[in-house]
DNA sequence: GACCAACATTGATGTAGATCAAATTATGAC
DNA sequence: GTCATAATTTGATCTACATCAATGTTGGTC
Protein backbone atom coordinates (compact mmCIF):
# COMPACT_ATOMS: atom_id res chain seq x y z
CA UNK A 1 0.00 0.00 0.00
CA UNK A 2 2.77 2.29 0.70
CA UNK A 3 4.78 3.64 -1.71
CA UNK A 4 8.45 4.33 -1.10
CA UNK A 5 9.57 8.00 -1.89
CA UNK A 6 10.88 7.19 -5.37
CA UNK A 7 13.16 9.31 -7.89
CA UNK A 8 13.71 6.96 -10.30
CA UNK A 9 12.10 7.84 -13.69
CA UNK A 10 14.95 8.81 -15.61
CA UNK A 11 13.69 10.60 -18.64
CA UNK A 12 16.02 10.94 -21.72
CA UNK A 13 18.32 14.60 -21.86
CA UNK A 14 17.30 15.65 -17.94
CA UNK A 15 20.24 15.38 -15.54
CA UNK A 16 17.56 14.07 -12.92
CA UNK A 17 15.00 11.89 -12.00
CA UNK A 18 11.82 13.20 -11.68
CA UNK A 19 10.34 13.16 -8.39
CA UNK A 20 6.65 13.43 -9.82
CA UNK A 21 6.70 9.80 -11.63
CA UNK A 22 5.79 6.41 -10.23
CA UNK A 23 7.98 3.59 -10.12
CA UNK A 24 5.20 1.83 -11.08
CA UNK A 25 4.34 2.80 -14.42
CA UNK A 26 4.97 0.99 -16.80
CA UNK A 27 7.47 1.86 -19.58
CA UNK A 28 4.31 2.79 -21.89
CA UNK A 29 2.76 5.03 -19.43
CA UNK A 30 6.41 6.35 -18.84
CA UNK A 31 7.26 7.10 -22.38
CA UNK A 32 3.28 8.94 -22.62
CA UNK A 33 5.09 11.62 -20.49
CA UNK A 34 7.97 12.19 -23.08
CA UNK A 35 6.05 12.60 -25.50
CA UNK A 36 4.57 15.64 -23.89
CA UNK A 37 7.72 17.29 -22.45
CA UNK A 38 9.50 20.41 -23.29
CA UNK A 39 12.42 22.79 -21.63
CA UNK A 40 12.13 26.29 -20.31
CA UNK A 41 14.71 28.40 -18.85
CA UNK A 42 14.50 31.35 -16.66
CA UNK A 43 17.71 33.93 -15.32
CA UNK A 44 18.41 34.61 -11.92
CA UNK A 45 15.40 37.21 -10.29
CA UNK A 46 12.96 36.01 -13.32
CA UNK A 47 9.85 35.21 -12.03
CA UNK A 48 8.27 31.65 -13.53
CA UNK A 49 4.66 32.42 -12.07
CA UNK A 50 2.71 34.93 -11.35
CA UNK A 51 0.13 34.25 -8.74
CA UNK A 52 -3.20 34.11 -10.22
CA UNK A 53 -1.98 33.45 -13.86
CA UNK A 54 -3.43 30.38 -15.73
CA UNK A 55 -1.35 27.09 -15.01
CA UNK A 56 -0.70 26.00 -18.55
CA UNK A 57 2.25 23.31 -17.37
CA UNK A 58 3.31 21.12 -14.35
CA UNK A 59 6.93 20.92 -14.07
CA UNK A 60 10.22 19.27 -12.41
CA UNK A 61 12.74 21.46 -11.89
CA UNK A 62 15.81 19.95 -13.59
CA UNK A 63 18.77 22.57 -12.83
CA UNK A 64 18.80 25.86 -10.18
CA UNK A 65 16.87 26.86 -7.14
CA UNK A 66 13.30 28.50 -7.41
CA UNK A 67 11.26 30.16 -4.46
CA UNK A 68 8.09 30.08 -3.31
CA UNK A 69 6.43 33.48 -2.06
CA UNK A 70 3.05 35.64 -0.91
CA UNK A 71 2.76 39.11 -0.54
CA UNK A 72 0.92 41.44 1.58
CA UNK A 73 -0.91 44.47 0.61
CA UNK A 74 2.30 46.80 2.24
CA UNK A 75 4.64 44.90 -0.19
CA UNK A 76 5.89 42.49 2.58
CA UNK A 77 7.08 38.84 1.79
CA UNK A 78 7.43 35.31 3.15
CA UNK A 79 8.87 32.79 0.99
CA UNK A 80 6.65 29.60 1.62
CA UNK A 81 8.51 27.31 -0.22
CA UNK A 82 12.06 26.27 -1.68
CA UNK A 83 12.21 24.81 -4.55
CA UNK A 84 15.44 22.18 -5.95
CA UNK A 85 16.30 19.89 -8.45
CA UNK A 86 13.69 17.19 -8.89
CA UNK A 87 11.02 18.81 -7.10
CA UNK A 88 7.72 19.05 -8.70
CA UNK A 89 5.69 22.66 -9.74
CA UNK A 90 2.54 22.68 -9.81
CA UNK A 91 -1.17 21.51 -9.23
CA UNK A 92 -2.93 18.72 -10.96
CA UNK A 93 -6.51 19.69 -11.09
CA UNK A 94 -5.88 23.96 -10.13
CA UNK A 95 -5.90 26.67 -12.98
CA UNK A 96 -4.16 28.76 -10.93
CA UNK A 97 -1.78 29.24 -8.01
CA UNK A 98 -1.83 31.36 -4.93
CA UNK A 99 1.83 32.31 -4.57
CA UNK A 100 4.15 33.52 -7.51
CA UNK A 101 7.21 30.82 -8.39
CA UNK A 102 11.00 33.22 -8.74
CA UNK A 103 13.68 32.00 -10.07
CA UNK A 104 16.45 32.56 -6.93
CA UNK A 105 19.70 31.78 -9.58
CA UNK A 106 19.51 30.58 -13.06
CA UNK A 107 16.83 27.88 -13.23
CA UNK A 108 15.89 24.92 -16.15
CA UNK A 109 12.50 23.31 -16.23
CA UNK A 110 11.18 20.27 -17.62
CA UNK A 111 7.72 21.45 -18.55
CA UNK A 112 4.34 18.81 -18.99
CA UNK A 113 1.38 20.49 -20.33
CA UNK A 114 -0.99 20.11 -18.24
CA UNK A 115 -4.14 18.71 -19.85
CA UNK A 116 -2.02 15.67 -21.34
CA UNK A 117 -0.60 15.37 -17.77
CA UNK A 118 -3.70 15.33 -16.49
CA UNK A 119 -4.93 12.58 -18.84
CA UNK A 120 -2.01 10.66 -17.95
CA UNK A 121 -3.10 10.72 -14.00
CA UNK A 122 -6.16 9.75 -15.28
CA UNK A 123 -5.62 7.03 -16.42
CA UNK A 124 -2.54 6.11 -14.73
CA UNK A 125 -3.97 6.18 -10.76
CA UNK A 126 -0.42 4.95 -9.00
CA UNK A 127 0.65 8.73 -10.75
CA UNK A 128 -1.95 10.50 -8.92
CA UNK A 129 -1.03 8.22 -5.98
CA UNK A 130 2.49 9.61 -6.37
CA UNK A 131 1.27 13.39 -6.52
CA UNK A 132 -0.51 12.94 -3.43
CA UNK A 133 2.58 11.61 -1.77
CA UNK A 134 4.57 14.94 -2.47
CA UNK A 135 1.85 16.60 -1.63
CA UNK A 136 1.81 15.19 1.64
CA UNK A 137 5.33 15.48 1.91
CA UNK A 138 5.21 19.23 0.87
CA UNK A 139 2.76 19.46 3.83
CA UNK A 140 5.05 17.56 6.40
CA UNK A 141 7.33 20.38 5.35
CA UNK A 142 5.14 23.43 5.53
CA UNK A 143 4.60 22.48 9.11
CA UNK A 144 8.14 22.14 9.96
CA UNK A 145 8.52 25.73 8.67
CA UNK A 146 5.30 26.95 10.62
CA UNK A 147 6.81 26.06 13.32
CA UNK A 148 10.27 27.56 12.38
CA UNK A 149 8.67 31.14 12.04
CA UNK A 150 5.94 30.78 14.35
CA UNK A 151 8.52 29.92 17.51
CA UNK A 152 12.01 29.72 16.46
CA UNK A 153 14.56 32.34 17.37
CA UNK A 154 16.69 33.99 14.77
CA UNK A 155 19.56 31.52 15.72
CA UNK A 156 17.40 28.90 15.53
CA UNK A 157 16.26 29.71 12.18
CA UNK A 158 19.27 30.16 10.62
CA UNK A 159 21.01 26.91 11.68
CA UNK A 160 17.82 24.52 10.93
CA UNK A 161 18.14 26.98 7.49
CA UNK A 162 21.63 25.78 6.77
CA UNK A 163 20.81 22.14 8.35
CA UNK A 164 18.32 21.89 6.05
CA UNK A 165 20.65 22.19 3.03
CA UNK A 166 23.09 20.19 4.37
CA UNK A 167 19.78 17.35 4.17
CA UNK A 168 18.57 18.34 0.93
CA UNK A 169 21.74 18.86 -0.93
CA UNK A 170 23.13 16.63 -3.06
CA UNK A 171 26.35 15.13 -1.55
CA UNK A 172 28.81 12.72 -0.52
CA UNK A 173 27.44 10.35 2.36
CA UNK A 174 29.65 9.85 5.53
CA UNK A 175 31.51 13.22 5.61
CA UNK A 176 31.30 15.70 8.30
CA UNK A 177 32.19 18.53 7.01
CA UNK A 178 29.93 19.50 3.48
CA UNK A 179 30.36 22.93 1.33
CA UNK A 180 26.99 24.22 0.50
CA UNK A 181 26.05 26.73 -2.21
CA UNK A 182 23.65 28.95 -0.59
CA UNK A 183 21.71 30.36 -3.82
CA UNK A 184 20.40 32.65 -2.34
CA UNK A 185 21.59 36.24 -0.86
CA UNK A 186 21.20 37.48 2.62
CA UNK A 187 18.17 39.15 1.62
CA UNK A 188 16.00 35.96 -0.01
CA UNK A 189 17.17 34.15 2.89
CA UNK A 190 15.48 36.31 5.55
CA UNK A 191 12.26 36.26 3.37
CA UNK A 192 12.80 32.36 3.79
CA UNK A 193 12.98 32.62 7.37
CA UNK A 194 10.43 35.30 8.43
CA UNK A 195 13.88 37.34 9.61
CA UNK A 196 15.59 41.09 7.99
CA UNK A 197 19.13 40.73 6.18
CA UNK A 198 20.68 42.11 9.05
CA UNK A 199 19.62 39.39 11.54
CA UNK A 200 20.81 37.04 9.17
CA UNK A 201 24.22 38.28 8.42
CA UNK A 202 24.66 38.72 12.46
CA UNK A 203 23.80 35.63 13.06
CA UNK A 204 25.98 33.68 10.40
CA UNK A 205 28.95 35.72 12.11
CA UNK A 206 28.29 34.44 15.26
CA UNK A 207 27.70 30.68 14.30
CA UNK A 208 31.39 31.42 12.20
CA UNK A 209 32.97 33.11 14.90
CA UNK A 210 31.68 29.90 17.30
CA UNK A 211 33.49 27.57 14.59
CA UNK A 212 30.08 26.15 13.59
CA UNK A 213 30.38 26.78 9.89
CA UNK A 214 32.97 28.78 7.73
CA UNK A 215 32.25 30.43 4.71
CA UNK A 216 34.23 29.55 1.99
CA UNK A 217 33.10 32.57 -0.46
CA UNK A 218 29.87 34.97 1.00
CA UNK A 219 27.84 32.18 -1.61
CA UNK A 220 28.78 28.44 0.12
CA UNK A 221 28.80 27.50 3.60
CA UNK A 222 31.06 24.65 4.79
CA UNK A 223 29.68 22.90 8.25
CA UNK A 224 32.43 22.79 10.27
CA UNK A 225 30.59 20.95 13.48
CA UNK A 226 27.48 19.27 12.00
CA UNK A 227 26.19 18.48 15.98
CA UNK A 228 26.86 22.00 17.54
CA UNK A 229 24.82 22.92 14.53
CA UNK A 230 21.86 20.25 14.95
CA UNK A 231 21.19 21.36 18.65
CA UNK A 232 21.70 24.90 17.61
CA UNK A 233 18.31 24.17 15.57
CA UNK A 234 16.39 23.45 18.96
CA UNK A 235 14.58 20.59 17.18
CA UNK A 236 13.84 17.91 19.28
CA UNK A 237 17.17 15.37 18.91
CA UNK A 238 14.96 12.13 17.59
CA UNK A 239 13.85 14.12 14.64
CA UNK A 240 17.27 15.22 13.85
CA UNK A 241 17.72 11.59 13.48
CA UNK A 242 15.18 10.89 11.63
CA UNK A 243 15.72 13.17 9.39
CA UNK B 1 -10.35 17.40 -14.99
CA UNK B 2 -10.87 19.82 -12.49
CA UNK B 3 -12.84 18.33 -10.01
CA UNK B 4 -15.16 20.93 -7.87
CA UNK B 5 -14.38 21.47 -3.98
CA UNK B 6 -17.05 18.80 -2.94
CA UNK B 7 -18.78 18.26 0.35
CA UNK B 8 -21.61 16.04 -0.85
CA UNK B 9 -21.04 12.29 0.66
CA UNK B 10 -23.60 12.20 3.72
CA UNK B 11 -22.83 9.23 5.37
CA UNK B 12 -26.23 7.56 7.40
CA UNK B 13 -25.47 8.84 10.72
CA UNK B 14 -22.99 11.47 10.27
CA UNK B 15 -24.73 14.70 10.46
CA UNK B 16 -22.17 16.20 8.26
CA UNK B 17 -20.75 15.55 4.70
CA UNK B 18 -17.45 14.21 4.74
CA UNK B 19 -15.03 16.37 2.97
CA UNK B 20 -13.10 12.96 1.72
CA UNK B 21 -15.58 11.77 -0.80
CA UNK B 22 -15.97 12.14 -4.54
CA UNK B 23 -18.99 12.79 -6.01
CA UNK B 24 -17.97 11.02 -8.56
CA UNK B 25 -17.84 7.46 -6.74
CA UNK B 26 -20.85 5.49 -7.37
CA UNK B 27 -23.03 4.23 -4.81
CA UNK B 28 -21.45 0.79 -4.42
CA UNK B 29 -18.06 2.53 -3.68
CA UNK B 30 -19.78 4.98 -1.45
CA UNK B 31 -21.06 2.03 0.66
CA UNK B 32 -18.12 0.38 0.76
CA UNK B 33 -17.40 3.27 3.27
CA UNK B 34 -20.38 2.59 5.34
CA UNK B 35 -19.33 -1.18 6.20
CA UNK B 36 -15.68 0.46 7.25
CA UNK B 37 -16.80 2.80 9.59
CA UNK B 38 -17.14 3.39 13.11
CA UNK B 39 -16.97 6.00 15.57
CA UNK B 40 -14.54 6.91 18.30
CA UNK B 41 -15.51 9.87 21.22
CA UNK B 42 -12.71 12.68 22.84
CA UNK B 43 -13.06 14.88 25.39
CA UNK B 44 -11.65 18.46 25.17
CA UNK B 45 -7.79 18.36 25.94
CA UNK B 46 -7.45 14.82 25.04
CA UNK B 47 -4.75 13.52 22.68
CA UNK B 48 -6.17 11.84 19.80
CA UNK B 49 -3.25 11.07 18.67
CA UNK B 50 0.65 11.57 19.19
CA UNK B 51 3.08 12.09 17.18
CA UNK B 52 5.05 8.85 16.21
CA UNK B 53 2.17 6.51 16.74
CA UNK B 54 1.45 4.17 14.25
CA UNK B 55 -1.92 5.07 12.23
CA UNK B 56 -4.64 2.46 12.44
CA UNK B 57 -7.26 4.86 11.07
CA UNK B 58 -8.15 7.63 8.65
CA UNK B 59 -11.19 9.87 9.96
CA UNK B 60 -13.29 12.81 9.45
CA UNK B 61 -14.17 14.97 11.98
CA UNK B 62 -17.98 15.01 12.80
CA UNK B 63 -18.22 17.61 16.04
CA UNK B 64 -15.84 19.70 17.93
CA UNK B 65 -12.62 21.23 16.83
CA UNK B 66 -9.53 19.63 16.75
CA UNK B 67 -5.87 20.96 16.41
CA UNK B 68 -2.83 19.96 14.99
CA UNK B 69 0.54 20.68 16.87
CA UNK B 70 4.30 20.42 17.01
CA UNK B 71 6.69 20.93 19.67
CA UNK B 72 9.99 22.14 20.14
CA UNK B 73 12.76 20.15 22.43
CA UNK B 74 12.30 22.55 25.16
CA UNK B 75 8.52 23.08 25.62
CA UNK B 76 7.60 25.31 22.83
CA UNK B 77 4.78 24.54 20.82
CA UNK B 78 2.96 25.93 17.85
CA UNK B 79 0.00 24.94 16.51
CA UNK B 80 0.35 24.25 12.27
CA UNK B 81 -3.79 23.09 11.76
CA UNK B 82 -7.14 23.71 13.17
CA UNK B 83 -9.87 20.77 11.89
CA UNK B 84 -13.15 21.63 11.31
CA UNK B 85 -16.38 19.36 11.00
CA UNK B 86 -16.13 17.94 8.02
CA UNK B 87 -12.31 18.24 7.81
CA UNK B 88 -9.94 15.22 7.27
CA UNK B 89 -7.62 13.26 9.55
CA UNK B 90 -5.06 10.97 8.46
CA UNK B 91 -2.76 10.00 5.48
CA UNK B 92 -3.23 7.70 3.10
CA UNK B 93 0.16 5.54 2.56
CA UNK B 94 1.45 7.16 6.06
CA UNK B 95 2.40 5.08 9.14
CA UNK B 96 2.97 7.88 10.94
CA UNK B 97 2.28 11.46 11.17
CA UNK B 98 4.48 14.42 12.50
CA UNK B 99 2.59 16.23 14.76
CA UNK B 100 0.01 15.61 17.54
CA UNK B 101 -3.86 16.22 17.56
CA UNK B 102 -5.49 17.67 20.46
CA UNK B 103 -9.43 17.80 21.08
CA UNK B 104 -9.68 21.40 21.68
CA UNK B 105 -13.77 20.83 22.27
CA UNK B 106 -15.26 17.45 22.91
CA UNK B 107 -15.19 15.52 19.44
CA UNK B 108 -16.53 13.10 17.46
CA UNK B 109 -14.76 11.22 14.32
CA UNK B 110 -15.82 9.01 12.57
CA UNK B 111 -12.92 6.41 11.29
CA UNK B 112 -12.60 4.41 8.56
CA UNK B 113 -9.98 1.46 9.02
CA UNK B 114 -7.04 2.20 6.96
CA UNK B 115 -6.27 -0.65 4.87
CA UNK B 116 -9.69 -0.68 3.69
CA UNK B 117 -9.80 2.50 3.21
CA UNK B 118 -6.55 2.24 1.21
CA UNK B 119 -7.82 -0.65 -0.65
CA UNK B 120 -10.37 1.47 -1.58
CA UNK B 121 -8.10 4.39 -2.77
CA UNK B 122 -7.06 1.88 -4.81
CA UNK B 123 -10.04 0.56 -6.52
CA UNK B 124 -11.79 4.50 -7.19
CA UNK B 125 -8.98 6.50 -8.36
CA UNK B 126 -11.72 9.35 -7.94
CA UNK B 127 -10.96 8.79 -4.80
CA UNK B 128 -7.40 9.18 -4.35
CA UNK B 129 -7.81 12.05 -6.44
CA UNK B 130 -10.03 13.68 -4.11
CA UNK B 131 -7.62 12.95 -1.00
CA UNK B 132 -4.87 14.66 -3.51
CA UNK B 133 -7.26 17.79 -3.87
CA UNK B 134 -8.02 17.90 0.41
CA UNK B 135 -3.73 17.62 0.30
CA UNK B 136 -3.33 20.71 -2.23
CA UNK B 137 -5.87 22.59 -0.31
CA UNK B 138 -4.38 21.97 3.42
CA UNK B 139 -0.87 22.96 1.94
CA UNK B 140 -2.16 26.19 0.50
CA UNK B 141 -3.68 27.08 3.91
CA UNK B 142 -0.50 25.88 5.76
CA UNK B 143 1.05 28.39 3.35
CA UNK B 144 -1.31 31.45 3.96
CA UNK B 145 -0.27 30.52 8.06
CA UNK B 146 3.25 30.81 7.07
CA UNK B 147 2.90 34.25 5.79
CA UNK B 148 1.27 35.16 8.90
CA UNK B 149 3.70 33.88 11.27
CA UNK B 150 6.54 35.25 9.46
CA UNK B 151 5.53 38.88 8.36
CA UNK B 152 2.13 39.03 10.29
CA UNK B 153 1.88 41.59 13.18
CA UNK B 154 0.00 40.86 16.10
CA UNK B 155 -3.04 42.70 15.49
CA UNK B 156 -3.27 41.66 11.66
CA UNK B 157 -2.84 37.48 13.22
CA UNK B 158 -5.69 38.61 15.58
CA UNK B 159 -7.73 39.66 12.85
CA UNK B 160 -6.84 36.69 10.08
CA UNK B 161 -7.32 34.68 12.87
CA UNK B 162 -11.28 36.31 13.31
CA UNK B 163 -11.77 36.32 9.51
CA UNK B 164 -11.24 32.87 8.79
CA UNK B 165 -13.82 32.05 12.07
CA UNK B 166 -16.19 33.74 10.44
CA UNK B 167 -15.11 32.28 6.39
CA UNK B 168 -15.23 28.34 8.21
CA UNK B 169 -17.70 28.94 10.89
CA UNK B 170 -20.99 27.54 9.51
CA UNK B 171 -23.24 30.47 8.74
CA UNK B 172 -26.12 31.72 7.37
CA UNK B 173 -25.09 34.27 4.56
CA UNK B 174 -25.68 37.67 4.12
CA UNK B 175 -25.29 38.78 7.65
CA UNK B 176 -23.22 41.59 8.44
CA UNK B 177 -22.78 40.38 11.87
CA UNK B 178 -22.11 36.68 12.86
CA UNK B 179 -21.32 35.53 16.30
CA UNK B 180 -18.82 32.57 16.41
CA UNK B 181 -17.66 30.79 18.89
CA UNK B 182 -14.27 30.16 19.74
CA UNK B 183 -13.72 27.10 21.17
CA UNK B 184 -10.33 27.95 21.88
CA UNK B 185 -8.48 29.15 25.08
CA UNK B 186 -6.44 32.72 24.40
CA UNK B 187 -3.59 29.91 25.11
CA UNK B 188 -4.35 27.75 22.37
CA UNK B 189 -5.35 30.90 19.98
CA UNK B 190 -1.62 32.64 21.28
CA UNK B 191 -0.27 28.89 19.97
CA UNK B 192 -1.64 28.88 16.56
CA UNK B 193 -0.92 32.42 16.20
CA UNK B 194 2.77 32.77 17.33
CA UNK B 195 1.79 34.86 19.96
CA UNK B 196 1.57 34.82 24.10
CA UNK B 197 -1.62 34.62 25.49
CA UNK B 198 -1.26 37.93 26.99
CA UNK B 199 -0.67 39.70 23.64
CA UNK B 200 -4.01 37.78 22.54
CA UNK B 201 -5.96 39.08 25.32
CA UNK B 202 -4.94 42.78 24.58
CA UNK B 203 -5.22 43.10 21.01
CA UNK B 204 -8.62 41.55 21.13
CA UNK B 205 -9.12 44.28 23.29
CA UNK B 206 -8.10 46.74 21.36
CA UNK B 207 -10.31 45.65 18.82
CA UNK B 208 -13.38 45.33 20.87
CA UNK B 209 -12.82 49.01 22.31
CA UNK B 210 -12.50 49.92 18.13
CA UNK B 211 -15.92 48.47 18.05
CA UNK B 212 -14.74 45.60 15.26
CA UNK B 213 -15.81 43.19 17.55
CA UNK B 214 -17.79 42.19 20.76
CA UNK B 215 -17.88 39.65 23.17
CA UNK B 216 -21.16 38.42 24.74
CA UNK B 217 -19.24 35.49 26.67
CA UNK B 218 -15.40 35.15 26.63
CA UNK B 219 -15.92 32.25 24.12
CA UNK B 220 -18.08 33.89 21.65
CA UNK B 221 -17.19 36.49 19.07
CA UNK B 222 -19.42 38.57 17.49
CA UNK B 223 -18.27 40.86 14.39
CA UNK B 224 -19.66 44.01 14.15
CA UNK B 225 -17.46 45.68 11.64
CA UNK B 226 -16.61 43.21 8.78
CA UNK B 227 -15.06 45.70 6.76
CA UNK B 228 -12.53 46.96 9.25
CA UNK B 229 -11.50 43.42 10.33
CA UNK B 230 -10.69 42.47 6.89
CA UNK B 231 -8.61 45.97 6.59
CA UNK B 232 -6.72 45.15 9.90
CA UNK B 233 -5.72 41.68 8.31
CA UNK B 234 -2.93 43.22 6.15
CA UNK B 235 -3.68 40.97 3.28
CA UNK B 236 -4.56 41.91 -0.06
CA UNK B 237 -7.79 43.07 -0.83
CA UNK B 238 -8.15 41.09 -4.02
CA UNK B 239 -7.63 37.81 -1.87
CA UNK B 240 -10.43 38.83 0.75
CA UNK B 241 -12.86 38.97 -1.96
CA UNK B 242 -11.79 35.53 -3.60
CA UNK B 243 -11.79 34.07 -0.14
C1' DG C 1 -24.33 31.03 47.28
C1' DA C 2 -19.48 30.19 48.81
C1' DC C 3 -15.40 28.24 47.45
C1' DC C 4 -11.87 26.80 44.24
C1' DA C 5 -9.37 26.34 40.09
C1' DA C 6 -8.98 27.63 35.56
C1' DC C 7 -8.94 31.32 32.61
C1' DA C 8 -8.50 36.20 31.41
C1' DT C 9 -7.22 40.94 31.98
C1' DT C 10 -4.15 44.59 33.08
C1' DG C 11 0.17 46.77 34.32
C1' DA C 12 5.31 47.32 34.65
C1' DT C 13 9.54 46.08 32.74
C1' DG C 14 12.92 43.69 29.68
C1' DT C 15 14.81 42.25 25.28
C1' DA C 16 15.30 40.12 20.65
C1' DG C 17 15.14 41.58 16.55
C1' DA C 18 13.68 45.60 13.51
C1' DT C 19 15.00 49.87 11.75
C1' DC C 20 18.09 53.43 10.43
C1' DA C 21 22.63 54.63 8.92
C1' DA C 22 27.34 54.17 7.40
C1' DA C 23 31.30 51.71 6.10
C1' DT C 24 33.12 47.69 3.64
C1' DT C 25 33.51 44.21 0.20
C1' DA C 26 32.20 41.78 -3.89
C1' DT C 27 30.81 41.63 -8.77
C1' DG C 28 30.62 42.52 -13.36
C1' DA C 29 31.02 45.74 -17.43
C1' DC C 30 34.04 48.26 -20.07
C1' DG D 1 42.82 47.21 -14.17
C1' DT D 2 38.87 50.96 -12.88
C1' DC D 3 34.57 52.23 -12.03
C1' DA D 4 29.76 51.58 -10.68
C1' DT D 5 26.48 49.03 -8.49
C1' DA D 6 24.78 45.66 -5.64
C1' DA D 7 25.42 42.84 -1.57
C1' DT D 8 27.11 42.51 2.97
C1' DT D 9 28.75 43.77 7.39
C1' DT D 10 28.73 46.47 11.43
C1' DG D 11 27.06 49.85 14.74
C1' DA D 12 23.50 52.72 17.23
C1' DT D 13 18.91 53.11 18.43
C1' DC D 14 14.01 51.96 18.71
C1' DT D 15 9.88 49.17 19.47
C1' DA D 16 6.58 45.41 19.42
C1' DC D 17 6.01 41.80 21.81
C1' DA D 18 7.60 38.72 25.62
C1' DT D 19 8.06 38.18 30.31
C1' DC D 20 6.99 38.75 35.03
C1' DA D 21 3.55 39.85 38.36
C1' DA D 22 -0.82 40.88 40.29
C1' DT D 23 -5.66 41.29 40.05
C1' DG D 24 -10.10 40.20 38.27
C1' DT D 25 -13.65 36.87 36.24
C1' DT D 26 -16.04 32.77 35.30
C1' DG D 27 -17.90 28.37 35.90
C1' DG D 28 -18.30 24.13 38.18
C1' DT D 29 -19.04 21.58 42.67
C1' DC D 30 -20.56 20.84 47.09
Amino acid sequence: MTLPILRDFKCSHCPIRHRAVCSHCDADELSALESIKSYRSFSAGETILWRGEPLEYVASLVTGVAALSKTLEDGRTQMVGLLLPSDFIGRPGRDEIEFDVTATTDVTLCCFARSPFEQLMQATPHLTQRIMELALDELDAARDWMLLLGRKTAREKIATFIEMLVRRAPSEAGTNTSVIPLSMTRDQIANYLGLTLETVSRHFNALKKEGVIEFTDRKFVAVKNLKALRIATGDDTDIQVAL
